[in-house]
DNA sequence: AGATTTACCTAGCGATCGCTACAGAAAAAC
DNA sequence: GTTTTTCTGTAGCGATCGCTAGGTAAATCT
C-alpha cells in the first residue's frame, strides 16, 4: 500500500473496520497549519510536526501522506479560511475599490491576529526554499491573487465605475505589493492599528478621491 | 587556534609568512553573498558555499569563521553596497520626499537587475530561519531602515517643508512596506517597468500632491 | 471465539547538515 | 639547506533530516 490517501469519515454513521485512528484528524491538521504558518515549510522538521501533532511519524505518514502532501492540504485548507479574505473582499463588495479597501482593512486585523502567527501563510511559508516546487506553488497563489483584483478592476472599469484610462494591472500590483508589505510588516512586529493607518493610506492612490 | 580571525591583508605590502591563500577573499565572499542572496541563509548550505566560492570547507572556515559570521560580513558587504541605496537617497536629496521617490525609483532597478538575484537580501535572506539571532539581525535592520526614514520626514516637517499634521510615522512605515512588497513582487518576477509604474504610483499619497 | 483489517510504537534506514582532525604542500625565516 | 608558519585536501565526526520496516494493539467481520 503505497497510497496515502484517507478515504474515511464520509458521514459520521459510515463505520469502517480495523483499529480506529486515536486523533483528530482535522485537530492534528491545524496544528500542522500554525507549525507551517509560524516557521515556514522547510524549517518546519517532520519532527517539530510530529510534537506539536501529537502523533508519531508514522501516524502521520499514513494520514497525510509525507511532508510536501501535508503541506499541500495545509495551504488548500489555508487558502479556504485564514486566507480568504481578499477573495470574499472582491467578491461581496459592490465595486472594486470597496474591494480592495475591506480586504487592505482586513489584512490589517487577520495578519495582526494575537490568536496565531503574524503576516501571511502563503507569502512567506515558501521563502528560502530547497523545493522549487513548493516554491512555485505558493508564488502562483500569489499571482494569481493579483490577477484576479486585476480583473474586478478592469470590470469595473468596463462597467464605467472607474475613469477609462484607468491602469488596472499597475493598481492591482500595487494593492499585492501592499498586502505582501503588510504581512511583512506584521511579521516584523508593527501593529494593528499602525497596519490600519497604512491601509487608509494606501487607498488614497486611487482615482478621483 | 580556535579564532578564524583574518588579521592579514592590512594594505598590499605587508607580507606575512607561511603558505599564502590560493584564492581571492573579496571574490569568494561576493560568490557568498550572491548565493545567500539567492537561496537565503539556512537554505545556502556550507557544500553550497565551498562549491560557489570554489574552496574548500577547511579554507572556507579558516577564511571566515564559520557559516554564521560569513553571513555577517555579507550581510555588511551588502549592506554597504547593493543595499546601500536607501541611504543614499535620503542622505543626498534635498527633501524627504525627494528622497523617497528616489529610494523607490532606485528599488525598482535594483530588485529587477538580471546582474544578481531579485529582491532584497534584507528583506528575504532570513526568513524561515531555525535560528532566532540571524531573523532578528535583518528583521533589526528593517525597523532601522523604517526609522530612518521617519528621522527624515520629521526633519522635513519641522523645517515647514511637510505639512505639520504629517503622520511621519505612517508615511515612513507606508514607505517601507512598498519597498518590501516591491522586493516580494520582484522575487515574484514583476518586471523593472512595472515596480517603476508602482513606485510612480505610491508618490501619490504624499500631502498636497 | 478466530480471522481480518487497520493504527500505533520502537527503532533505525540512508542522506545531508555544520564542522573539524590530520597530514601533506607551499611559502617565509633562519 | 633546515625550520617554522600557514594553507589545502581527504576523510569523517556527531546530529539531524525525511521516511519506513516490523511487531504489537485495537477495532470489525464471519
Amino acid at each position: 500500500m503505497t497510497t496515502g490517501q484517507d478515504t474515511r469519515a464520509q458521514g459520521g454513521t459510515g463505520r469502517t473496520r480495523g483499529r480506529p485512528r486515536s486523533f483528530d484528524r482535522a485537530t492534528a491538521l491545524e496544528k500542522a497549519l500554525m507549525a507551517f504558518w509560524e516557521h515556514g515549510y522547510e524549517a518546519t522538521s517532520v519532527s517539530d510536526l510530529t510534537r506539536v501533532m501529537g502523533i508519531g511519524a508514522p501516524s502521520l505518514y499514513a494520514a497525510f501522506g509525507d511532508k510536501r502532501t501535508l503541506f499541500d492540504e495545509v495551504v488548500r485548507v489555508y487558502a479556504g479560511s485564514h486566507g480568504a479574505f481578499t477573495d470574499r473582499a472582491l467578491a461581496e463588495e459592490p465595486t472594486a475599490r470597496a474591494g480592495v479597501a475591506r480586504m487592505l482593512r482586513e489584512a490589517a486585523a487577520e495578519y495582526t491576529d494575537p490568536a496565531h502567527p503574524h503576516g501571511c501563510l502563503i507569502v512567506h511559508a515558501a521563502t528560502n526554499c530547497t523545493s522549487p516546487e513548493v516554491e512555485t506553488l505558493l508564488r502562483d497563489m500569489r499571482n494569481a491573487n493579483i490577477t484576479a483584483i486585476e480583473a474586478r478592476i478592469r470590470a469595473d472599469v468596463a462597467a464605467g465605475l472607474l475613469p477609462a484610462g484607468t491602469d488596472a494591472a499597475a493598481l492591482a500590483r500595487h494593492t499585492g505589493a501592499m498586502i505582501q508589505g503588510m504581512s511583512q510588516q506584521a511579521r516584523d512586529g508593527a501593529r494593528r492599528e499602525e497596519l490600519e493607518a497604512l491601509a487608509e493610506i494606501a487607498m488614497t492612490i486611487w482615482p478621483h478621491d
